[in-house]
DNA sequence: ACTGTACCCTGTAGGC
DNA sequence: TGCCTACAGGGTACAG
């Protein structure tokens, strides 16, 4: 589900309601999600407070006071829901939504003033694990992430240097979160489509001949499709959904995600758009205008 | 080192 | 209607 722009979205909404005030209670519903909730994880966090609400790629790291972090995952299928008791006293500050099936609401955090965040993980894969702060960037699940590509470490340069020799395609260098962290199948597809490169193109076709353009252009679609995804709140397929339960809108724009025997939507072009699989992972792109 | 595949878990859509 | 299969936006482990 929830790739670069639907994180971080979750992050906005969430951060103002999560940040600065005390945990007065944590339920953790099941012992495990993807992975086991870190031990006596209920009394770890009751009383303290987040003193921050990061991204990182797809994952949400909130430090808390005394210096642990949580990094947060949500998987394919994970919302954070912010809710609010009915007739609290809050209920005109915060926007306040359902979550989905309650028997999926798997984790809680309760704060004052009858307001709560509920996740909720059907398939759950996603998961939260515990680090002291200090070690957050040797953690194996951050260690060896690419960078952030709405940073200027994302660069053309860079990205021609990493695809050098790769023999997989593009598709695959883009899902690689070593490479750049944060994409995934929605967005690679959707830069690819705006750089009007094949998925099946080789990798290491950004670092031979004409490659330093073609890597320009890859990087600035990048770049651009997801902070017009980031404007339009993430797109929901099917469970994304924004802290207060309303879905994202990006999905409207997709040129080409999603939209297979359509219309290629480039200007001028007459293609049909196509679906492919790679890595056993969909793949949306136009055979005409993506070469 | 690199690459492709299987797998974790649940819900849903589509074919029969 | 019910059953079965394939598939879904994530990442990791492992075999070759």
């Amino acid at each position: 589900m929830p790739e670069l722009p639907e994180v971080e979205t979750v992050r906005r909404g969430l951060a103002p309601v999560l940040v600065g005030r005390p945990l007065l209670r944590v339920e953790a519903r099941r012992p495990d999600l993807r992975f086991p909730l870190p031990e006596h994880f209920a009394a770890r966090l009751k009383g303290r407070a987040f003193e921050r609400l990061d991204r990182r790629a797809k994952y949400l790291i909130g430090h808390l006071e005394g210096g642990d972090a949580l990094i947060m995952h949500l998987g394919m299928t994970g919302r954070f829901t912010i809710a609010a008791r009915e007739g609290a006293e809050t209920l005109g500050q915060y926007v306040y939504g359902q979550s989905a099936d309650p028997r999926h609401d798997h984790v809680v955090f309760h704060f004052p003033d009858d307001v709560a965040v509920v996740y909720n993980d059907a398939r759950r894969f996603g998961f939260m694990v515990m680090t002291p702060a200090r070690d957050l960037d040797d953690h194996p699940l951050m260690r060896a992430l690419g960078p952030e590509p709405l940073s200027e470490a994302l660069t053309a340069d860079y990205l021609s240097e990493r695809a050098a020799g790769r023999k997989v395609n593009l598709k695959a260098l883009l899902m690689d979160q070593r490479v750049v962290a944060g994409l995934g199948n929605i967005y690679v597809s959707e830069a690819l489509h705006r750089a009007h490169l094949s998925p099946d193109r080789s990798a290491g076709s950004l670092a031979t001949r004409g490659g330093a353009a073609r890597s320009a252009r890859l990087v600035q679609t990048i770049k651009d499709v997801l902070e017009d995804a980031i404007a339009a709140g993430g797109s929901t397929l099917r469970d994304y959904r924004h802290t207060d339960g309303s879905r994202g809108g990006f999905q409207e724009k997709f040129f080409v995600y999603d939209r297979d025997g359509e219309r290629c939507r480039q200007p001028g072009c007459r293609g049909i758009v196509q679906r492919t699989v790679h890595q056993g992972r969909a793949t949306f792109f136009c055979p005409v205008c993506q070469r």
